[in-house]
DNA sequence: CGAATACTTGATCCGCATCAAGTGCCGTGG
DNA sequence: CCACGGCACTTGATGCGGATCAAGTATTCG
């Protein structure tokens, strides 16, 4: 059991998409800036209409999560908007990005009246927690050279335009860049993956998953 | 931040909760006895009428981690009733039990009618994936005995009725029955819990909250 | 082109899982 | 009623995965 291969398609129905894209306000961000942060109460609801967004989770000793990745066409904030509560995350900004903003009022609205937007929320929220619980098992139960294995795969086929960095990697997979870039030579050594600075490619799929005891 | 307190009714609504009732079919079900397993295809929706049931994920090296706790009022199946997936747990009586049980199609069908118990299912799934999420976090950041205290906090504060094994604790919390017993010990020691076999009593539930790192 | 950031490699250390060997407890059946 | 089997609990000894620290090199970006 596990999170890859990922049976969800991450992105909105394309009409729900231009719909809410109509309502939204436009702005775009530089990498490396926020959404919003950790605390904040609910921001609305932001679609990624290009770039690349990450939810981290950040604590006061500085240790950095990545909970969930955003591409084109995917939609954030969302879980805080129907929970009610603050924002447990931050959402940065991973690679330049075009943003559409809906303030929460309209948001909620908007769910509360659109059926097909619930449904498209509610599997979301499923999977999402699949995700999130799945992870944790892995965490315990695997080592970091498995969840690293795994992390690789799902960034990979999930984001595959993005170069993605080592400290990235390790905060996904719960590890240390440290071990990410020595996982990755063993796996370069094995023929598994090939890399060179950003650039890595997954030359043995199968091979790669087997390891990560993926199905 | 942290999954403790929680801001969220773990209960349906009352009357949606008698209307479900109705529509269920009730069984009765011995401790240890399983509602569904990992891999099987989604099996309704279950209705916690009495009893204790926990959502149970286990490798095939037989670790064991105890991803969801479910109490009178509660239901559980809706994740993957929603997903459309196989389950990818298993959901496995902890106390006596009397749940009621609602096959798949009758299930979504109600989903799909009835705005209010979508609305509910909603925040429950952000509520749940909130909760999963800051657990990830904190299997990352925090040594054991901070995941066992937050963990004693959480079991004590929603299901106080149950009498939890040292394992349960284990498998809640991410650790091993061991490090469960040698640190419950370390805080009956320093006056924080008082224990005698499976009655465990929270003397200084700040203090606790304050060791554990929770605001 | 210079500063900041990312990457790399090696050495060290410690938290906690694991293993082992009990002890206690509870329910069941003789 | 007690003996017995099984499971939960307890305690101590051991080992290792991977975080952490440190120091140097390479890349990226403004």
């Amino acid at each position: 059991m596990s999170f890859y291969p990922v049976s969800f398609w991450p992105q909105l129905p394309k009409n729900l998409s231009c719909h809410l894209q109509e309502l939204s306000q436009k702005k775009t961000y530089k990498k490396g800036e926020y959404l919003y942060h950790m605390g904040d109460s609910p921001k609305g609801l932001f679609l990624v209409h290009k770039g690349l967004v990450g939810l981290y989770y950040s604590s006061e000793e500085g240790n950095e999560f990545l909970f969930r990745v955003f591409g084109k066409g995917s939609c954030l904030g969302h879980r805080t908007l129907i929970a009610q509560e603050a924002h447990h995350a931050s959402a940065k900004v991973l690679e330049p990005a075009e943003i559409g903003w809906i303030p929460p009022q309209m948001a909620l609205k908007l769910l509360e009246t659109n059926h097909e937007f619930m449904i498209v929320m509610l599997k979301k929220l499923a999977t999402e927690l699949r995700l999130a619980e799945i992870r944790l098992a892995s965490s315990k139960e695997k080592q970091a050279a498995e969840r690293i294995a795994e992390t690789m795969l799902y960034l990979k086929d999930q984001f595959p335009e993005h170069l993605w960095t080592r400290a990235e990697i390790a905060h996904f997979s719960g590890t240390t860049p440290e071990t990410v870039i020595r996982t990755l030579s063993k796996f370069e050594k094995e023929g598994l993956i090939q890399q060179k600075g950003r650039h890595i490619n997954i030359l043995k799929k199968e091979q790669l998953a087997h390891f990560a005891h993926l199905k």
